[in-house]
DNA sequence: TGCCAGGCCCTCTTTAGGGCCTT
């Protein structure tokens, strides 16, 4: 049975490019329909966190000053991953900081796997949903609580909660036995009006 | 102190603009 693991990074901003840093990181491992082991730490990248970041996640500098270094962090969590496929809310983002970070330690070219995107699949899925944040997306389906959100472990449970929802209900719409990272790739980026033709192509070519 | 990105996706579109989503 294939092992997903759904991960969440807190940083000091938007972008690695702008000179952003990880600050925390949270890893959710499913198998089985359900979460089975978990990894999270908090970082110090050497930077100082603003004001607002600091508002938004409770993660404050004196908290930083105090976690292991980012590098010791981020050998742990891709050794705690090693090749299972990658997961995330808004997966554009979390790459950017995964492979980044990784990157700093001389382990950015070494990532086989794809990262999956939460997001943009409940987009096709649950379009009359009222938005597509993840704490709103957990209220609509009435997922299990998770803790503080904007905290790393808090939301990497929540999206595993919302990949899980996700694998459900693909397999009731459209009566699959079971759903693989794979096809969450492939539908992520089917058009809305096709994910009918996606599935049936997906399952043809993986026959 | 204040500011920053970028891919996706819809529509009053495609020779573009702007909202969404992540911190």
């Amino acid at each position: 049975m294939e092992t997903i693991a759904v991960i969440d990074f807190e940083t000091t901003g938007l972008a690695p490019e702008q000179g952003a840093r990880a600050t925390e990181i949270a890893v959710a491992l499913v198998r089985d329909g359900r979460v089975v082991d978990r990894y999270q730490s908090l970082m110090n990248a050497g930077v100082r966190v603003p004001s607002f970041i600091q508002d938004l996640t409770g993660i404050t500098n004196a908290m930083i000053r105090q976690a292991p270094p980012a590098a010791r962090v981020m050998a742990e969590a891709a050794a705690f991953v090693g090749t299972c496929p990658l997961v995330a809310h808004n997966a554009s983002f979390d790459r950017k900081f995964w492979d980044a970070e990784l990157d700093r330690i001389g382990l950015g070219r070494t990532r086989g796997q794809a990262f999956a995107c939460s997001m943009l699949v409940a987009r096709r899925l649950l379009p009359d949903a009222p938005n597509h944040k993840l704490g709103t997306l957990a209220s609509f389906l009435g997922l299990p609580a998770a803790g503080r959100s904007h905290r790393a472990q808090a939301d990497a449970d929540m999206a595993a909660s919302l990949t899980l929802y996700l694998e459900q209900e693909i397999q009731r719409r459209f009566g699959l036995p079971v759903v693989s990272h794979a096809l969450l790739m492939a539908l992520q980026k089917a058009p809305r009006t096709r994910l009918q033709t996606c599935v049936e192509r997906f399952v043809a070519v993986s026959a």
